[in-house]
RNA sequence: GGGGAGGUGGCUGAGUGGCCGAAAGCACCCGCCUGCUAAGCGGGUAGGGGGUGUAAAGCUCCCUCGAGGGUUCGAAUCCCUCCCUUCCCGCCA
């Protein structure tokens, strides 16, 4: 969220920021019911600080004829802080819904025609034949069944199978040894269900609550990606500046409803429930943020490039990038068969809007406020999509899928899938 | 699921109605002292919010001893509910 602060001393980039990101925020409602609550709250401890006042000398001289006064006192302070209370409860909930403001980096546009990309690593392969889409070849292999999924689950799930499911694990496998061997990231295995105070911190709630899955009578909900576990390790601490920035990497089944993509990538394996993610958190100081947030995108860019598979990174404009993002990169992975670049990742940089929400903190130096840290994250990468994109990039004429060399120790001597 | 114990500052831990935002110790910071190191001596060190201030500093007030409510002029301390930790029993992958 933003300061409160913030939001009185700057309403009308607040504004603007929005604006430009599609997004509503009640600045109006904020800055009068701020001027509301703070008549209250002062009235209430003006009150208090006579009444505190009083009793101490009632406590001396145990006169009887103050007890009156002070009964009037204690209740003026008790309902001026009870209206200053609900008016400050609405305004935090007014807070929540204000959108984060963006680094003036981020290009000004609205939709995703408007994003731009920034760098490209490869070129879209030659493969000398029609290419297949990965759920052809993939139910041609049988290594992916969506038909049995959709009889247990329903549509947007899937079964891997065999090698399918093998060549899924070898990936999260080599994407875990790669960032926590090389990039310097510490594993964690999470929470795969949190509650909404977590859900709130990283701001997936309140605005979002129809994309979660929500547990029936448990305040539960499945996470959407690791980076609700993650970011919210630290919630509620004040961490050592020597310590940071802190790196961690995470995998995760995410769920997500897909509420609102109604018709869009219904076919094979890109838009599902339920999905594979490595993730990348870093939390981090406001001078290193950005910087931190460029290597965790090649950390992420350094994955595709040992697959081999061709790339765009694309700068989000504003009004694709989302609520709570600061800055925003997404990887688009290109894949063949479907003709089309997939994004597999998506890498953010929050600034401290996700850290004042989860109250995460680090003290700068002995003696010194402590200040609100940057959380930073991104995929690293999804599964689903870079699985596409290397069936798809690794497909031979004859419809078996070569495995990447990268793979290959991970995959118990299968080299080429489809052959037995 | 049943029963016991407990949640206090960066950490350990005292405090059972006002003298307590909180003893003592540890850790850390500043200074003194010792030829170096260790020891010793003195001082300092929780968070949030309101007002004032251009801002920082400062001054001032309010709140915070797991969370929320209650009793009281006054609550870390008494009462209720919840959450969490831990131990014993039961159940169990």
């Amino acid at each position: 969220m933003l300061s409160l602060d913030f939001i009185r001393k700057n309403p009308d980039a607040v504004r603007r920021a929005a604006q430009l990101k599609g997004e509503p925020a009640p600045i109006d409602d904020i800055l009068r019911l701020d001027g509301v609550w703070r008549g209250h709250l002062h009235k209430a401890e003006t009150v208090k600080a006579e009444q505190n006042e009083l009793s101490k000398e009632f406590a001396r001289t145990r006169d009887e004829s103050l007890k009156e006064r002070l009964r009037q006192m204690a209740d003026t302070a008790k309902s001026e802080l009870a209206v200053a209370d609900a008016v400050k409860k609405e305004l935090d909930d007014l807070l929540l819904r204000v959108p984060n403001i963006f680094h003036e980096s981020v290009p000004v546009g609205e939709t995703e025609a408007d994003n731009v990309v920034i760098r490209e690593w490869g070129s879209k392969p030659d493969l000398g034949l029609a290419a297949r889409t990965h759920y052809d070849l993939g139910e041609a292999l049988g290594i992916m069944d969506f038909e049995r999924a959709a009889r247990v689950a329903g549509s947007r799930f899937a079964f891997l199978v065999g090698d399918g499911a093998r060549l899924e694990r070898a990936l999260v496998q080599f994407m875990l040894d790669v960032h926590t061997r090389e990039h310097g990231y510490v594993e964690l295995w999470t929470p795969m269900l949190v509650n909404s105070a977590a859900m709130t911190g990283t701001a997936n709630l309140p605005k979002f609550a129809d994309q979660l899955f929500k547990v029936e009578d448990r305040d539960l909900w499945l996470i959407p990606t690791a980076e609700v576990p993650v970011t919210n390790l630290h919630r509620e601490e004040i961490l050592d500046a020597e310590r940071l920035p802190l790196k961690y990497v995470s995998y995760a089944p995410s769920w997500r409803t897909e509420a609102g993509a109604a018709g869009k990538d219904t076919r094979g394996f890109i838009r599902m429930h339920q999905f594979s993610k490595v993730e990348l958190v870093k939390v981090t100081t406001a001078e290193t943020s950005l910087d931190e947030f460029e290597k965790l995108t090649h950390d992420a860019e350094d994955i595709l490039q040992r697959l081999g598979l061709h790339y765009q990174v694309l700068a989000m404009c504003t009004g694709d990038m989302g609520f709570a993002q600061y800055k925003k990169y997404d990887l688009m992975a290109w894949a063949p068969g479907v003709d089309r670049y997939l994004e597999v990742s998506s890498c953010s940089t929050f600034n401290d809007f996700q850290a004042m929400r989860a109250n995460i903190r680090y003290r700068p130096g002995r003696g010194v406020s402590p200040k609100f840290a940057h959380t930073i994250n991104g995929s690293g990468l999804a599964l689903p999509r870079t699985l596409d994109a290397i069936i798809e990039t690794y497909q031979r004429a004859d419809g078996m899928v070569t495995v990447p060399d990268v793979l290959k120790p991970y995959m118990g001597g299968v080299e080429l899938i489809g052959a037995r």
